[in-house]
DNA sequence: AGTCGACCGACAGGAAAACGACAGGCCCGC
DNA sequence: GCGGGCCTGTCGTTTTCCTGTCGGTCGACT
């Protein structure tokens, strides 16, 4: 199932001052099957980076005693290669820079998606894994997903997908054959704080259908890729006959 | 036979103003083996969380001190997990429910069918156990139903069901091989208010019974997988010779 | 053979989903 | 700084298909 096959658990070390946001991702990732513990401030962090001993971070740079940099710092310092990804506010332009150039490796901008979030945490945890890490290429009947060179095939032929588009396809194909409802993929593909509970989740998968259709192998109809279960929600499967 | 294997009973609170609701709740909750307690107000409602320390919560979101996500917020500040299914009103706030699903709580609009609201809790609990939840795949004879995935099979084939459809065979199987009485399938399947005492139930095990057939593996007439009782009611399983 | 319950075809009302059209916003190039 | 194009989400209409009612027929039990 999935392509990061690893032995143990990954730990996640998820360092937040504002403690729904902490237990947000915690919450996700253990749903994803890894352990997770939250701090609150970077004393605390930096503790608990001794204790658990987390295979990847989850560092808000906004912190209430030491700054973000500081604890990678302090991490580092104590030896540690740990990777890191850092949160930052929306416009803090400056930070991000510094952020990348500071020694983290990765960051993404609040409010962010939880699955991107978790994406990129996939990323960075395959890519530190080692040298000739794996790619990620994400598969559902004749639909690939390349995580890394962020293609999307039908067959042979490539799609072009918007940004949302995208994240809304790799969702189905990652919980593939699951059923979803609309609300779980607004909640996980929309920044949370989104507001609206629209029809933008039929609206994209209506769009996704016509690209997916038009790259369709036998240009007639064959069954649908991303099939409705009305009055519940989506799934991206074979359909039956 | 249960996937939520747990050594003591599951210990749940209900909190609803309308002690009707409340207490319909906990009772379908007690038939299934489970402790329950209500609450009709906010305020009652943290004390008991306080003593009773439940294993999941199904709270109202229209209380008349605190409302839902008050509660929800304190709860949480006090420090507890538990996992919570909300209750709310047709077109009321079902627009502020956005992002529970992501942090794995849920919710249902009222009137919501019993069974479909146990279903729900069964599943949360199940994801919140721990890392490495298991799937709930129900299975009788040849059938299977995967409750994450929502897929239904009779053998290999896979069959596609209405809403309503889904919802009897899930009872169906969960009680099978027990006898159930239109009476009670409607009571638990249906919303609770419905007014039909019609024969809906029939229709839609008819429905049922027809698509279950096509996809029978012996495309003749092995013995029907829902039975009728006749004077009495249905029952889901291998026929006496 | 009669009676009563069950089955199921046909239909209609309505709810949910699909989707066209449009508008605001953002980014990019000039 | 300005214009243009693309992306995203809102609105409203159309389409789909789910659900329950009615009633005729069938089958079982007496």
């Amino acid at each position: 199932m999935a392509q990061y096959e690893r032995v143990e658990k990954v730990r996640l070390l998820v360092v937040d001052d504002d403690p729904p946001i902490a237990d947000l991702v915690a919450t996700v990732a253990r749903y994803e099957g890894w352990e997770a513990v939250t701090a609150n401030s970077g004393e605390q962090a930096l503790r608990l980076a001794g204790d658990f001993r987390p295979d990847i971070v989850v560092l808000d740079l906004m912190l209430p005693d030491v700054d973000g940099f500081g604890v990678l710092d302090r991490l580092r310092r104590s030896g540690t290669m740990v990777p890191v990804v850092f949160l930052t506010a929306r416009d803090g332009v400056a930070d991000r820079v510094a952020g990348l150039t500071r020694g983290g490796d990765d960051y993404l901008v609040k409010p962010f998606a939880v699955e991107e979030l978790m994406a990129r945490l996939r990323t960075v945890l395959r890519r530190s894994a080692g040298p000739g890490f794996q790619r990620s290429v994400l598969r559902v009947a004749d639909l690939t997903m390349d995580e890394d060179a962020r293609e999307v095939r039908r067959g042979e032929r490539r799609l072009s997908l918007t940004p949302t588009e995208y994240e809304v396809l790799r969702y189905l194909m990652r919980k593939s054959p699951t059923v979803l409802t609309k609300a779980q993929i607004l909640d996980h593909v929309w920044e949370y704080g989104f507001g609206g509970r629209s029809n933008v989740v039929e609206l994209v998968v209506s769009r996704l259908r016509r690209k997916l259709d038009e790259a369709a192998p036998d240009a007639g109809d064959g069954e649908p890729l991303i099939q409705t279960v009305r009055g519940f929600g989506y799934a991206l499967r074979q359909a039956p006959r």
